[in-house]
RNA sequence: GGGCUGGUAGCUCAGUUAGGGAGAGCGUCCGGCUUUUAACCGGACGGUCGGGGGUUCGAAUCCCUCCCAGCCCGCCA
C-alpha cells in the first residue's frame, strides 16, 4: 500500500492535492491563486486567516472551504496494495478522516476515498506477506518463484498468492487494508485504479494527456531529467504477457490506441525483460505514468484534498500541482504533508521488519487511543512505541479528562476540547479507564470477580457504575495483559494455580503459618498488607524476605504487585492453603 | 552538492500562528499511605530551547550561518 515500492516508505501515501489559494498569510486569497504550499495547510495556528484554532483539522478545513467546494466534498488518499498494511498508512487514513468529520460537522456532505493503486506494477518481492487471517507469512513460505514471474505486471494481474477467494494480489491487500481501517473505525471507500481505468473513468485524461502530448512533455520535463521528444505520457500493457511497457511506438488519438513493443520495464535498479511482443493496446489497457495518474485522479474524482507523506512534497506534488493547472486545465485539491512517526525509535521498514499491523495495535490499546495518537501535530515526527503504549494510554486518558473538565491543561487543553469528541465514538461522562498498568495488575489473574472487586476497592468502580462501562474497562485488562505477556515486562506475572516448588527456612515456614492464620480469620487486603511486615518482626524474618516467600508462593518469582491488597481479593481458602504450603 | 522538513528535561511531547513567566506527562529521587515491594497521593531534582552570530528594551519564537536526522532532487510510485 505504500506510495512507493521501497517498502521503507513509512507513511506512505501515494496521494496529494493540491490547492488553490496559499496557506501563506501574506498570500492573495483568491481561489485561483498560485500553488499551495503543502508544507503550510494543517500546522494549525490560524492558517493565515486571522481566525485561530487549536485543531490543525480546523485550519485545513477553511483553507478547503475558502475554495467554496461543491458537496460532496471529496477527500482522497491512495495506497499501493504491495504489501502488508501496517501502521504507517494510518496517516493517511486519519489525517484525511479528521478532516472530513469537521467538514461534516460543518454541514458538508464529505466522501473519504481511498485509490487503491492496483495498476501499478509489481517491481520486487516483499520479503514478507500477510494471508487473510493476519498472519504473517514469509516471502519462502509460499510459491515465490510463481510471484516473482509477475513481476511487471499490474498487482490486479497477479494471482492472489494465498488463494483464498480474492481475485488478485491487489484485492488481497488491498481488502486488508480496508479491513483494517474498519477496525479503527473509518470507514473509507476504497476505489480500484485497475475499474477506473476499465469502466473508462480515465478515458477522458488518458485521451487528453496524449492529445496534448507536447504539453505535457514540456511541464513534466521541468521535473524530470529523461523527458524528451520521444515520451510518451501512457505505458500500455503487453496483451501476451501482461507486462506494462514505456516502448510505445505508435499513437492514434481518434482511436484511441497505442502501439507497442513489449520491451520490460526498469525497477529498482535492474530491468525485467519484457516478451518482445509488438502489438496494439487501448487506452484502457494500460495506464498513464503516476505524475499523470495522480493528477487524473483529481480531476475525475473531483479531489477537494489530499494529504500526503514528506516524500510526496518535493517531487510528485510540485509537477502534480504544474501538472493539473497547465496540461488539464484544473486546480489542484488542497494539500497537506504530513510527517512520518518512526516505530520504535526508527523509520518504519517493511524490509527491515520493522512494522506492525493496525491488528497487532489494537491487540494493547483501543481503537481511539491509536486514534489520539494521530489528532496530535501532523508536522511533528512522533514516536510510536510499542513496548511504551502504556504512556501513549495514559496520555489518551489525561486528554480525555481534560475534555470532561476533570483536569486542566492551558496548552492541551483547547485541543482535547475541540478534538476530542472526533476521537471517541461518543463522548460518555459516566466511562471508566483503569489505568494501564493498573490493568495490567488486574491481568495477573483471570478471574472476572476478582478484576472487578479489586477495581472497586480501588476506587474505579462504585455502585453507580454502569454495566457497559465495567465491561468497557475491563477489555482494557485483556488489552494490558497482552502487552504484559509480548513484551515480558514487569506486569508479566501469572497468579500460579499449582504450588511453585521450593524450599523455605524454618523461621519462614513459621512466618507463612502466622499468615496463614492472620488470613484465615478474615481480614482486608490492607490489613493483611500491614500483617506482613508485623509478622515478619514477629519472627524475626527480613521483611524483604517474607515478601519475596510470597511472591515466590503465588507467582513463583520474587518481585510482583502490592502483595496484601491482592491477597485480600483471592479466595480466602486458596491463600490460607497456599500460604500453608497445601495446594 | 541543492531544496524541503524536523532538532525544547533521561523518555514522549506542548509552546513558534501574534517576540515578554521555559512547561506537561512519564521516569528518577525523596516523602506519605499504622507498612522498603512496582497500582494511589505529595514534593523535589532535572533544560546552553541543536551550536554560533544578528535584530530588539526583551528571542524557543524573527534574520543569517553552521551541525545532526529524515525526505526529495534518476526511474517508478
Amino acid at each position: 500500500m505504500s506510495a512507493d515500492d521501497s517498502d521503507d516508505a513509512p507513511g506512505d501515501a501515494d496521494d496529494a492535492s493540491g490547492g488553490a489559494d496559499g496557506a501563506d498569510a501574506d498570500a492573495e486569497t483568491d481561489a485561483d491563486a498560485g500553488t499551495i504550499d503543502p508544507h503550510a495547510v494543517g500546522r494549525g495556528g490560524d492558517g493565515g486567516d486571522g481566525e485561530y484554532h487549536a485543531f490543525w483539522a480546523d485550519e485545513v478545513a477553511d483553507e478547503i472551504e475558502a475554495r467554496d467546494p461543491d458537496d460532496p466534498v471529496v477527500i482522497k488518499g491512495g495506497v499501493s496494495p504491495s504489501g502488508i498494511p501496517h501502521l504507517g498508512h494510518f496517516n493517511e487514513i486519519l489525517r484525511g478522516y479528521f478532516v472530513a468529520e469537521v467538514l461534516r460537522e460543518r454541514g458538508h456532505a464529505v466522501r473519504q476515498v481511498f485509490t487503491s493503486d492496483d495498476r501499478d506494477a509489481l517491481r520486487k518481492l516483499p520479503r514478507t506477506l500477510a494471508d487473510a487471517d493476519w498472519n504473517l507469512v514469509g516471502l519462502g513460505d509460499i510459491d515465490a518463484s510463481a510471484l516473482g514471474e509477475n513481476l511487471g505486471k499490474p498487482y490486479t494481474d497477479i494471482p492472489d498468492p494465498f488463494g483464498d477467494g480474492h481475485p488478485s494480489y491487489g484485492h488481497h491487500f488491498a481488502a486488508l487494508l480496508r479491513e483494517s481501517a474498519e477496525l479503527v473505525g473509518v470507514p473509507i471507500e476504497m476505489l480500484s485504479n485497475t475499474d477506473l481505468y476499465a469502466d473508462g473513468t480515465f478515458d477522458d485524461a488518458v485521451e487528453h494527456v496524449l492529445r496534448n502530448a507536447d504539453t505535457a512533455r514540456e511541464v513534466l520535463s521541468g521535473y524530470q531529467a529523461g523527458v524528451d521528444e520521444s515520451y510518451v505520457p501512457f505505458m500500455p500493457q503487453c496483451s501476451e504477457c501482461g507486462m506494462l511497457t514505456q516502448d510505445v511506438t505508435g499513437v492514434n488519438v481518434d482511436a484511441h490506441t497505442v502501439d507497442y513493443r513489449c520491451s520490460g520495464l526498469d525497477a529498482g535498479g535492474r530491468h525485467i525483460e519484457g516478451c518482445g511482443h509488438e502489438g496494439t493496446a487501448t487506452f484502457r489497457e494500460g495506464k498513464l505514468p503516476w505524475r499523470f495518474e495522480w493528477p487524473a485522479q483529481w480531476d475525475a474524482l473531483g479531489v477537494d484534498f489530499e494529504p500526503f507523506g514528506k516524500d510526496h512534497a518535493e517531487g510528485s506534488w510540485p509537477s502534480g500541482d504544474d501538472v493539473a493547472r497547465n496540461v488539464f486545465g484544473v486546480d489542484p485539491p488542497v494539500p497537506m504533508v504530513y510527517e512520518w512517526f518512526t516505530l520504535n525509535g526508527e523509520a518504519l521498514s517493511s524490509s527491515e521488519g520493522n512494522v506492525v499491523t493496525v491488528r497487532e495495535v489494537l491487540d494493547l490499546i483501543e481503537p481511539e487511543v491509536l486514534r489520539y495518537f494521530f489528532v496530535r501535530n501532523p508536522k511533528k515526527a512522533k514516536d510510536f512505541d510499542v513496548e511504551r503504549v502504556d504512556q501513549l494510554v495514559d496520555e489518551f486518558d489525561r486528554f480525555e479528562r481534560l475534555y470532561f473538565g476533570e483536569d486542566t491543561d492551558e496548552t492541551l487543553g483547547p485541543l482535547a476540547e475541540r478534538a476530542y469528541p472526533f476521537v471517541v465514538d461518543e463522548p460518555r461522562a459516566d466511562r471508566v479507564r483503569l489505568p494501564y498498568t493498573f490493568a495490567a495488575v488486574l491481568g495477573m489473574v483471570d478471574d472476572r470477580e476478582f478484576r472487578v472487586k479489586m477495581a472497586r476497592d480501588e476506587g474505579h468502580f462504585d455502585e453507580t457504575t454502569p454495566e457497559w462501562a465495567i465491561e468497557d474497562a475491563l477489555g482494557r485488562v485483556e488489552r494490558a495483559r497482552r502487552w504484559a505477556e509480548r513484551f515480558d515486562n514487569e506486569y508479566n506475572y501469572r497468579l500460579q494455580t499449582d504450588l511453585p516448588a521450593h524450599e523455605f527456612d524454618d523461621a519462614t515456614r513459621t512466618a507463612l503459618d502466622d499468615l496463614a492464620g492472620f488470613v484465615a480469620e478474615g481480614h482486608d487486603g490492607e490489613a493483611i498488607q500491614g500483617e506482613v511486615y508485623e509478622t515478619a518482626r514477629r519472627r524475626d524474618v527480613e521483611v524483604s524476605a517474607l515478601f519475596e516467600a510470597g511472591y515466590r508462593l503465588f507467582f513463583d518469582e520474587t518481585q510482583g504487585p502490592r502483595l496484601g491488597e491482592f491477597l485480600g481479593e483471592l479466595e480466602r481458602d486458596f491463600v490460607v492453603r497456599r500460604l500453608r504450603r497445601e495446594g
